[in-house]
DNA sequence: CAAAATACGTAACATAACATACAGCGCTCC
DNA sequence: GGAGCGCTGTATGTTATGTTACGTATTTTG
């Protein structure tokens, strides 16, 4: 049963010749605004031609395009009359995606309740300030992670390294870590055997260590300055990393701000360097 | 300071003649639907004239009715982006934390809200189908996605690589893809030179594209032949990837679910190994 | 009460939007 | 490798939309 014209795209897209799959993608991709524009403003959009554009609406049903926007203009209405439906698609409950996706929401909400502004704020602080060093690892499956954080904080800041590699490679690199460093680590079930050695490490030679992991708290935390515990459950068989993304991203920003005045002129030189 | 078109006309609807006051009330009472409609439409609804209904448009200070549509249209594209969500969190107003999760919630929820079931179950069917190979590649940013994609996947079914470090590295890879395989490519705004021109080559060669960019969709959908674009706006500088994140995340939960009875017997291999 | 000014609708016009015919190109299948 | 089919864009035609001019009705003011 179709009932929003998304739907019925969706539908049809695999049996679309290219050109009109374009202009579908472009269209859901801001839904439903571009098909309430002229005929050649959604083809330059979607890098058609007009005959094009008219082809894909003739092959979603529709006899002529008003007829179209007129479809397209009623199911705007009943949606901006029923705010409670614009949540999600209300018909999506018991679809596939809905369970992960809810899981995900649920992740997000619970992660944050059990974390202070202050926490953020403090750890944010660490990272802001210069004194040191920063170092960023992850494990098998967060490994990503630490590299997504590094790539932003290393604009906004010198002295950012993502440790990468063999083991023995990233063991080598504890003779620059000292005191003044921090070390970002990413871990979660099943807890890295490696990582925890490296950590202890780290620990010994002083450098403050900021821990990412689960609820159920990585061996790690016990040398940890700071520890972030993202809820990571899903209907799955594998474990969700995304509230610790959000909350990598959370800081990001966090430090970002903080960082504003020093980081502004950073990030102008490195336009320079284009 | 009046910002919305809505203000704008409650603002003067006092000092209009009478006609003009009737085509005000019949906008505001199903707005802004009747003002996408032509004017005849318009002037018919409101039980008016044509030229009632200019000199309405003219009076807000608009220079002619398209005019006038363009700006519904932008004051609606920017309400569909952002719905309020303050009535979530009731309890965090004020937070310091609250503005980047908030945004980072609704760019979930609107981004899945543009994505199927079917577009979704598409996509991972083509991911687990094991005709040929799965590559996958981002950007500056976004390579971190398509690692922890990767490192995922490869878990589950055998054949999947990553394409790292420089550009001369992966594109000599362009040797080994045909029409048989898959190319996950990652890029949001800025949108990478060296990914297009990577994913023009990829296309020529038959490769199938599944491209995660933003909304505003990187160059690469022309080559693509599947698109997610993912919601990436939040209160900061850059832009957030969480969005493609966690569909990523929930393909892969798709991809494993398809795969279940082979993708088992595989883990339990891997297992074995260790 | 009269006269002027303002507002409104009818009708004709110009413009730009949608629709269609056609030719070139690429693709697939023999 | 060749023939056929199908998709796409250019160019042209046709519709209908927005716009303007003008006459009539209505209200306001002296």
């Amino acid at each position: 049963m179709i009932s929003s014209i998304a739907e019925l795209i969706s539908d049809r897209i695999g049996a679309m010749p290219a050109g009109e799959r374009r202009a579908a993608q472009t269209l859901i991709a801001n839904y439903p605004l571009t098909g309430l524009k002229t005929v050649a403003e959604f083809s330059a959009a979607a890098g058609v031609s007009s005959p094009t554009i008219l082809r894909f609406v003739a092959r979603l049903g529709f006899q002529n395009y008003p007829e179209f926007q007129s479809a397209l203009q009623d199911e705007l209405a009943a949606q901006l009359q029923s705010p409670a439906s614009r949540t999600l698609n209300p018909d999506s409950a018991g679809s596939a995606v809905s369970p992960m996706l809810e899981a995900t929401l649920d992740n997000l909400r619970e992660t944050f309740r059990h974390l202070t502004d202050k926490q953020l704020a403090d750890i944010a602080a660490r990272l802001a300030e210069r004194r040191g060093k920063t170092f960023l690892i992850g494990g098998r499956f967060t490994d990503p992670l630490a590299r997504y954080m590094a790539a932003h904080l290393a604009i906004i800041q010198p002295d950012v390294y993502h440790l990468s590699g063999q083991e023995s490679i990233w063991r080598d690199r504890l003779i620059d870590m000292g005191k003044r460093d921090v070390l970002v680590i990413f871990d979660i079930r099943r807890y890295q055997e490696s990582l925890v050695r490296f950590a202890e490490k780290a620990h010994h030679r002083g450098v403050q260590i900021i821990l990412f992991t689960d609820q159920w708290l990585s061996p790690i935390a016990r040398f940890a300055r700071h520890v972030i515990a993202g809820r990571t459950a899903v209907p799955s068989a594998w474990d969700s990393s995304a509230a610790l993304f959000v909350v990598a991203e959370t800081l990001i920003g966090a430090v970002t701000r903080q960082l504003e005045a020093a980081g502004a002129k950073r990030i102008r030189d490195l336009e320079s360097l284009r």
